[in-house]
DNA sequence: CTGGGGACGGGGCCC
DNA sequence: GGGGCCCCGTCCCCA
């Protein structure tokens, strides 16, 4: 199963809402209260910390992301709690195209594979530098000889991958970058669209865990995951089911509580 | 079945 | 324009 994630927020500001909630003092770091990562972050970081954890921020179930909210059809099946099955079977559609990101098979054989034509490459980095060769930005730019964009038309840098198409180059390139994957493991060769990325894969070999728990000392390799974790300790969780008024520390643990017959009028 | 951790990807913002 | 980083989200696996 691939791990697209083409569907769109549906949120129309990027920052999360229990930041807009809660008004934090520093609203990047609103529900990552007391993030001490151990190592290499805690320059930057360390004085960015909120004092207060949210755990009274619960969202309704009606006003969760993604979940009941009726979408317009030309997003793709919402992953809501009721379209889960149909989120993976529309996700066959038009994003298959743009998977090479996603390693359905641990196979290496398959991993240097060129999805585009088959053609077998002798390593990660061999495989991105032939994929270079099918990612460019399609005829139907609307650029010009000069490198200008066209204004006869909506500019739109079109993926030869997939069906994506952007307005700027530059997100054309950084989309492209989920194709070509240039940044590779050079522990176990896997490779990877940004080098955050593949800086956060590494963590996995060496174990360095930066993003340690201000309740537990637990620590972990990434922030997302010491965020949900942050969710254990509260009282009341984040997700709510709008019929039980249960909560859950995951969208997935709500999703998964929703079908399994808690809500069946939902 | 539920809860949680691990690993990971994309879009978007900031510098 | 590009890189770094963050947040959100998903899937998989395990206890």
């Amino acid at each position: 199963m691939p791990r697209s994630f083409l569907v769109k927020k549906y949120f129309s500001n990027k920052k999360p809402n229990y930041s807009e909630l809660e008004s934090q003092t520093d609203k990047r770091y609103a529900v990552v209260p007391q993030c001490f990562p151990l190592d290499d972050f805690h320059s930057k970081e360390g004085d960015s910390v909120v004092p207060n954890y949210p755990s009274m921020l619960v969202w309704a179930t009606s006003a969760l992301p993604l979940t009941f909210t009726p979408v317009t059809p030309s997003i793709p099946s919402p992953p809501g709690p009721l379209d889960l099955s149909s989120q993976s079977s529309s996700s066959s559609g038009e994003e298959d195209e743009c998977r090479t990101s996603d390693p359905p098979s641990p196979d290496p054989s398959d991993r240097f594979q060129c999805a585009h034509c088959g053609m077998t490459c002798s390593s990660p980095a061999a495989l991105s530098r032939h994929q270079l060769t099918h990612c460019t930005a399609s005829p139907q730019t609307a650029i010009t000889a000069t490198g200008t964009t066209s204004t006869a038309t909506r500019a739109a840098f079109h993926c030869k991958h997939c069906p994506k198409e952007y307005n700027s180059l530059g997100a054309l390139k950084m989309h492209i970058r989920s194709h070509t994957l240039p940044c590779v493991c050079t522990t176990c060769g896997k490779a990877f669209s940004r080098p955050w990325l593949l800086r956060g894969h590494i963590r996995t070999h060496t174990g360095e865990r930066p993003f340690s728990c201000p309740h537990c000392n637990r620590a972990f390799a990434d922030r997302s995951n010491l965020r949900a974790h942050l969710q254990t300790h509260s009282e009341v969780k984040k997700y709510q089911c709008g019929t039980c008024s249960r909560t859950f520390s995951r969208m997935s643990l709500l999703h998964k509580h929703t079908l399994s017959g808690c809500c069946p009028s939902a």
